[in-house]
DNA sequence: TTGCTACTGCCAGAATCTGACAGTATCCTA
DNA sequence: TAGGATACTGTCAGATTCTGGCAGTAGCAA
């Protein structure tokens, strides 16, 4: 195996361990030498890989992927920074960052000629979605991810007020409006909350008791059949 | 330098010249032999980069980007894969295709537990945009990236048409439709032509006379000032 | 303190890369 | 049709890089 293909595979090690990992676990997983590992771990984190090294403890990998080296033609690199660019007008602060810098990201290893073309790209997105949320769409993406159960106040189309505890596993972007998609506990069924009409969202340290990804799937599976809402 | 670098070094390189380069030349430019250079060259094609060499002329790089190795934050991934949902949505279909193959070679190098996360992801897009344009909005952007003029005919919004041979430079896409953004020969000025509107399109071999870069830099100053249409 | 860990410098052997040469096949032009 | 230019492959010795082991320093926790 060449070295580089082991530096990626190192990072995917890396990424398996939630709890820090010492050297020497490491560098037996990949077979190879703790200094050898050291010297990986330093290239590593020379190329920008959030590794964090502390003694009498071990290594971690702050969340995130390292893409190897990778092409793309033309057009699916069009298409990724128009994404880009929608996703960075939507309202949702957070994301709309992180689509900015995974762009600047992109950006800065291009060649200068190519940097020229996407800063003065010709596919352009309109103006930001109007609807402007009360409420954090970052908390709702960080419980979903975490599967955590969320606390609100929602408001529904005739303006009757109930309390919810949900289950959040999806949050879905229409033109103009977030929803999310969550198990509501008060109905005890799926239920579509438009984020506009959320209040007092509350994140909580719950876990909810059902995995997300099957959460999804049942949901999924209900969306032939209409429902009330 | 090292090896790796140096082959993302020769894609640049050869990014460069856009006519056929001979082995020979590249070696020099890369300051290495040219036996080395055969072996980069095989090594690039191994790992999908679309270099073709034929003898007697030389190697040329169909149009694409080789990104290095990038690491991204969950975040700026979700943002990623989000924003290129987005555009597989859309009713260009060339560009939706390629949003959807750039999603797919992502989902290539990732590793399972992740690969899972993003197939069953919890962000969603809405239902595909409804307003179906009756033209090939791929041969707007194939006309907008070689600078070359289109004729087709515009209906505007009070029904009445009129021919148009204009100057594409950009395309934005709105939450309903997309525009055209052009210099129009007919009213001497920049206008902007809804997509859905426009009728028998032709793309045309004639290059407009002046720089598309320098349209939309023009174009965007005058943004501030209110015209007509 | 003791034990565990990260991290660095050094050096010799292993692995890889590189350059040079020889040779084949293909394409273009004259 | 012939000649020249080019892509491409095999081989091998020398250059370069990588690797593993060793010794040593420093920080953290029980």
């Amino acid at each position: 195996m060449s070295r580089s293909e082991r530096l990626l595979d190192l990072i995917q090690c890396l990424r398996r361990h939630r709890r820090p990992v010492s050297g020497h676990t490491l560098a037996d997983e990949m077979g190879v030498s703790i200094r050898t590992l050291y010297r990986d771990i330093a290239t590593l984190q020379g190329q920008g890989a959030p590794i964090e090294g502390e003694a009498g403890l071990g290594y971690v990998l702050k969340p995130g992927f390292m893409l190897p080296p990778l092409m793309f033609s033309d057009e699916e690199i069009e298409a990724i920074v128009l994404g880009s660019r929608w996703v960075a007008k939507q309202p949702d602060q957070r994301l709309s960052a992180a689509a900015a810098n995974a762009l600047a990201k992109i950006a800065a290893v291009l060649p200068d000629d190519l940097r020229e073309d996407l800063d003065a790209s010709t596919l352009l997105v309109g103006p930001p979605a109007a609807a402007i949320e009360g409420i954090d769409l970052g908390l709702v993406r960080q419980a979903i991810r975490n599967e955590r159960k969320l606390g609100f106040l929602y408001r529904d189309a005739g303006g009757a007020a109930s309390e919810r505890v949900v289950w959040p596993f999806a949050l879905s972007f229409f033109d103009k409006v977030r929803v999310v998609v969550a198990w509501c506990e008060l109905r005890q069924d799926f239920r579509h909350f438009r984020a506009d009409r959320i209040a007092e969202l509350q994140a909580t340290d719950t876990r909810y008791p059902r995995r997300r990804q099957a959460l999804l799937k049942e949901w999924r599976a209900t969306l032939d059949k209409p429902r009330g809402s």
